[in-house]
DNA sequence: TTTGATGCGTAACAAAAGTTACATTACTAC
DNA sequence: GTAGTAATGTAACTTTTGTTACGCATCAAA
């Protein structure tokens, strides 16, 4: 773990903070698709993203859903953070979207090292910064888009934290993660690719304009 | 302005902190409507939000507005904690909803009360989390709700922050508000009063269903 | 009191998004 | 193979939202 350490958190803390984070934190392989955050949990500890990517996503009373944005690695979760420290349940679901590899720190390191490492405090309300940077982003593109418009940033932005173009997905759970019906996906769908912007095929959909 | 300090944050803030704050602020009184943060500024000072209330803004590349949230008294602007930390350009604007009075921290106190406060760093931490959940709050209004729940829900708040249900707004700044045509306001608004919610005035409304 | 500006009401129409219904095509299990 | 299921395509329609246009009311300055 501690080469992992080394490379992706490296730049960020001093060397006496990986070596803690090495000592309490645990090394977790996630699978694709696993649900790691569900609405309403207390979070006990907090992820490090190592590798891979993690979905955000909100939900209404009617069990509607939203995707928020993606988090990659150098991330971690700020609403974890901001449930840990506040002790409240979780606002969100984060669900794995590649196979990803993290590290968790128990909630009392992270109040401990707040104090104690500055680099940590830093890294804290940078996260901070960055996720709610990544909220009015997704404020901006729920209300200044139309649904043409996310729809194709969505689908860039998957292809992105995919490292692929070719997206496996279907348009039933495009429209889940858009909050909208398959036949508006579909149709949509049809409109890009006349455009030539992508291919559509059983289960897969091609981003060519990137 | 010790008085008010002891008054609104006294129950938040050791008395050494108190005493600091009191040192290094500056106490500003601010007329309705001035504009306090402008998308792109530069933030050298945090307001502590004495009474008031502040209304904070989005803007597309076009100039289209959309309201994110009121903050109130005992709030403070977590877009200014996270733009002065990060030392970047202000996403938002910020406007006096009413008559508002604040005080004026400077960046570099900040920053160094957080390593000396513990109750500041929980000031500072617990503003993130309410503004995340307000900025989720937001989120969840523009995505779920359709727009004469989102009017009268802005109606309702609007109220509220001003501890009074004869709201004095045009129809043209509500639409600029929830981003959307005074036409489609006017509309949704004559609905709400047919169906006994509201009683429309020349440059008022009454909320009646609170 | 006229003039101009602002605020509001409303009709008519257009565009975007959501809904219902059904057909077709692939894949899976047997 | 065949049956069943999931995925997609598409038409027809409704609802919601946005746009254009215009009339009337109110208010303030000249």
């Amino acid at each position: 773990m501690y080469q992992e350490l080394q490379q992706h958190y490296g730049y960020l803390f001093e060397d006496e903070l990986l070596q803690e984070i090495n000592n309490v934190g645990t090394y977790r392989d996630i699978p694709e698709g696993l649900k790691l955050i569900e609405i309403g949990d207390y979070i006990k500890s907090m992820p490090l993203l190592v590798s891979g990517a993690i979905k955000i996503l909100r939900e209404d009373d009617e069990g509607d859903e939203l995707i928020l944005y993606f988090i990659e690695q150098g991330d971690t979760c700020a609403m974890t953070l901001s449930c840990c420290l506040g002790n409240s349940k979780s606002e969100i679901r984060a669900v794995a979207e590649t196979d990803t590899k993290l590290i968790m720190i128990p909630v009392s390191k992270m109040e401990e090292w707040l104090g104690k490492y500055k680099s940590w405090q830093q890294f804290v309300l940078q996260s901070y910064h960055n996720r709610m940077t990544e909220l009015l982003e997704a404020i901006d593109t729920i209300a200044f888009l139309k649904m043409d418009e996310r729809l194709f940033k969505y689908l860039k932005d998957k292809a992105m934290v995919n490292h692929n173009d070719l997206i496996h997905v279907t348009h039933q759970e495009i429209a889940r993660d858009l909050h909208t019906s398959r036949v508006v996906i579909s149709r949509l769908l049809k409109t890009l690719e006349i455009d030539g912007k992508i291919e559509l095929h059983r289960n897969n959909i091609k981003v060519i304009d990137l």
